[in-house]
DNA sequence: GACTCACTTTGCTATGTGGCGAAGTATAGA
DNA sequence: TCTATACTTCGCCACATAGCAAAGTGAGTC
């Protein structure tokens, strides 16, 4: 019960369905989903904590990077499920449009480029 | 956006996951709900309306008697597949199993018998 | 080993939400 | 029309959580 409870917590906030939505591209560096939420660092490792304490999300470590991409496979298939539903609702959503354009742009920047949200 | 936001919000408490299984059940008088759940009416109450705003749950009044049940076919069918997963998911859950035995024992009861929660 | 850098954790604030009891509302019956 | 009753709404409190900035951590580099 409590899983799936918290699941749905996972799932009933914006930036973190963005961020899940994102994943749905490919890995992404912690950097590159900063720039694209637009929140602070802290506040975005949190999110990305969250959502790998529920098992939707897995992290790897390449040298000071991390990237965080979608457990996929490797999550309960009832998170899957109930995961797959809530991104194929959204796929088509303003917010994911706007998202997946700003993404490209994010997605052209290096890393060193980005990692500058760390300093200023 | 939002309102896969505030379907997975309405999702992620207990008590109201707790009802929603209840009604897989069949349309269910609030006061039998409240015996369920064991909470207070105003608090049963506003979980419903809560429900029926996400638009999962439909109202029935007959007479003093307020009636509530799954809102099925009539909801989105991103709202309801999600709702599905996530009830399919709970089917075996322990405090499902709770709940339906419970549940047979409050439908025993007549609603003037269960109604008296109002007065204690 | 000291330093830099990409995060993570901690500490705080503001807002949201679940719980209750009391007051309000709508309907049935006398 | 008056009362009883089955809710609903309101006002409040306690707790959870999203946000930020600042301090802490751990891996690469000099």
């Amino acid at each position: 019960m409590q899983a799936i409870l918290n699941l749905h917590k996972a799932l009933g906030d914006e930036s973190r369905v963005r961020a899940l939505m994102a994943l749905t591209e490919g890995e992404l560096c912690l950097c590159q989903l900063i720039e694209l939420l637009e929140l602070a660092p802290s506040t975005v490792s949190k999110h990305m904590t969250h959502l790998q304490q529920v098992g939707l999300v897995k992290r790897r470590k390449e040298g000071r990077w991390h990237f965080y991409r979608l457990a996929g496979e490797e999550s309960p298939d009832q998170v899957r499920q109930v995961l797959d539903k809530t991104l194929e609702a959204l796929a088509e959503d303003p917010v994911t449009l706007r998202d997946r354009e700003r993404l490209r742009t994010v997605c052209d920047k290096d890393l060193e480029e980005l990692s500058a949200c760390y300093r200023s």
